[in-house]
DNA sequence: GTTGCATCTGTAGTTACTACAGCATTCATA
DNA sequence: TATGAATGCTGTAGTAACTACAGATGCAAC
């Protein structure tokens, strides 16, 4: 196995920033790197391919401990679609939590900015539905 | 004004954690109440409806800063209801947001998902998507 | 030789709380 | 009146997932 990106190419290869490279290096999520003469991290295809999963399930909104799970899962080896399957749909089921309260959160704040005369006036319907008496 | 609620008490009627009130007193987004002789926390109505504002906030969404610049808005006595017309709407565009990013998340979870057979072989679509060379 | 970029380590800051530890006080009850 | 439970106090540390430095080092190019 040949390692020879630099930690700057790994982090424009897939668009993760350095510092967090490192910071996950930290969390024991990303395996440590070999280094140079210099002591400047080294990485190969393998670390690609590896953080590039990370950044994959982050933009979909996994905890770093569900993709923790998710490569401890894929590292032992002889993991099953069944638990994986688990551990995704149960990250779905938060997201849709997320969306449903965050929808109720809109309604009433639209509610409210509707109502609102936007007047010049110190006398605003929103402030009085939260601010009542 | 009889100030005569203890931090329990306020706690109760507001649904406010008690060490979230000690929080928001040291954050300053709470006045400073008075105290007993035995130097325990004294609130009154005002702290009331004050702190009920902040939890109906944050049931909003609102961060703190901007529950800050709403009640400085009203402390001040001359604000506009256009001022707060803009806070809300700021506000009520990054909820918005947010949910057009969790629905985002959604479709590609709920796709994954079902695409996955759930079965007990270690050959899972979701991790073949996420993990492909 | 010096300029400038990349990288290094380690620490502190962000948000909005929550969870103690260890102590003082107050209240209800025996 | 004694005592045990409940309440409250201060102050600190932990949570999640980074981000932003400071200050040092390395390395290639001109």
């Amino acid at each position: 196995m040949s390692k020879t990106l630099s930690i700057g190419v790994l982090a424009k290869h897939t668009g993760v920033n350095i510092e967090t490279i490192r910071f996950y290096e930290k969390q024991g999520i990303l395996p440590v790197p070999s280094r140079s003469s210099s002591g400047r991290r080294l990485y190969g295809g393998e670390d690609l391919k590896r953080l590039s999963f990370i950044h994959q399930c982050r933009k979909l909104g996994f905890s770093l401990k569900e993709v923790e799970s998710l490569i401890n899962l894929v590292d032992s080896g002889d993991y099953t679609c069944e638990q994986v399957h688990e551990i995704t749909a149960a990250h779905a089921k938060e997201v849709k939590q997320k969306i449903k309260s965050l929808t109720k959160m809109e309604s009433v704040l639209d509610g409210m900015v509707e109502q609102c005369s936007r007047g010049k006036v110190p006398d605003c319907p929103i402030i009085d539905s939260l601010y009542g008496d």
